[in-house]
DNA sequence: CCGTTAACCTGAGAGC
DNA sequence: TGCTCTCAGGTTAACG
């Protein structure tokens, strides 16, 4: 589930659940996500009360009385989970993951409420969670993110900023979060056949109006993700109930073979490889 | 400082 | 059926 879409999904159904609740128990299976979780997680975390849910970036903020907060990244594999006290796995999934193929071996973390329970799932551990101790934690920790393309911030002249002398392909500046915050493998595409732009082209060789493209389209195409539910590429079988659907609204990302969705280019998207990542594009449409 | 690459992990799917 | 290989929504240490 981890682009700015996907957890700010997240966020909205996370925040209904368990805004004002209190934690009454945690549970750690499994320490050794890609950060280790601190021997005192639980005892930290046990007892607080949820104040409110946020998002920077592709990061979860969960944020707990007494100016402490709870940070969660999903990596490429992690998944939220909210179980009712009975464990009935009917009607019980926060966003992405609903039916009986429940992947429990990887459930690391679960926090425990009145009458449920949050379950942190997943599988490859590329994903982590932190405890902030303090206000002052977490400022450090929002410094390291560059302006989200949501926000209004996100103009033309921070894009002349990031994008003028860069060697670096517009496809790296998008996924790179110092600059850009948000933006994953997949709208990094999306939003690069809509602005008709090569993902190989430097970031010194954007023009403005290349820019005000980036802009308009970065903004849409998030937007519309949200909108949808956000993208649900790998489901589960027999999986039922919530996903996304933005997946159906995909225009280059793995089509590769596929014609251009362009009508009056009708060429094939081609799949290229950019720094160790899939990157799809219309050789015709994007120069 | 800048840009690139390999590595961290598990599981699904393709091909044989 | 099972083996091997490739690929996957992300990030970052290490390198030149």
């Amino acid at each position: 589930m981890p682009e700015l879409p996907e957890v700010e999904i997240v966020k909205l159904s996370l925040k209904k659940t368990i805004k004002s609740k209190k934690i009454l128990k945690v549970k750690v299976n499994n320490r050794n996500l890609r950060f280790k979780i601190q021997k005192d997680f639980e005892a930290l975390l046990k007892r607080r009360k949820i104040i409110d849910v946020n998002r920077k970036a592709k990061y979860l903020i969960i944020i707990l009385d007494d100016n402490k907060y709870l940070i969660m990244h999903f990596g490429m594999s992690g998944t939220l989970h909210l179980l009712k006290k009975e464990f009935d796995f009917k009607n019980t999934n926060l966003s992405f993951y609903k039916g009986q193929n429940f992947p429990s071996k990887h459930n690391h973390i679960e926090l425990f409420f009145d009458k449920f329970k949050i379950v942190y799932n997943d599988p490859r551990r590329f994903g982590f969670v932190k405890f902030l101790n303090s206000k002052k934690e977490l400022v450090k920790f929002l410094k390291n993110f560059g302006i989200e393309p949501l926000e209004k911030k996100f103009n033309i002249k921070y894009l002349k900023k990031i994008l003028n002398n860069k060697n670096k392909n517009i496809k790296n500046i998008l996924l790179d979060q110092k600059y850009i915050s948000g933006i994953g493998n997949i709208y990094a595409n999306e939003i690069l056949f809509f602005s008709k732009i090569n993902p190989n082209k430097l970031g010194k060789k954007i023009n403005i109006s290349e820019m005000k493209k980036l802009l308009v389209f970065s903004k849409k195409v998030l937007r519309k993700a949200i909108k949808k539910g956000g993208s649900t590429i790998r489901d589960f079988k027999n999986a039922e109930g919530t996903k996304g659907s933005f997946q159906d609204e995909f225009k280059v990302y793995n089509k590769d073979g596929f014609r251009c969705p362009n009508s009056l280019c009708a060429k094939f998207i081609k799949k290229i490889t950019i720094s160790n990542r899939s990157s799809f594009y219309c050789p015709d449409c994007q120069k």
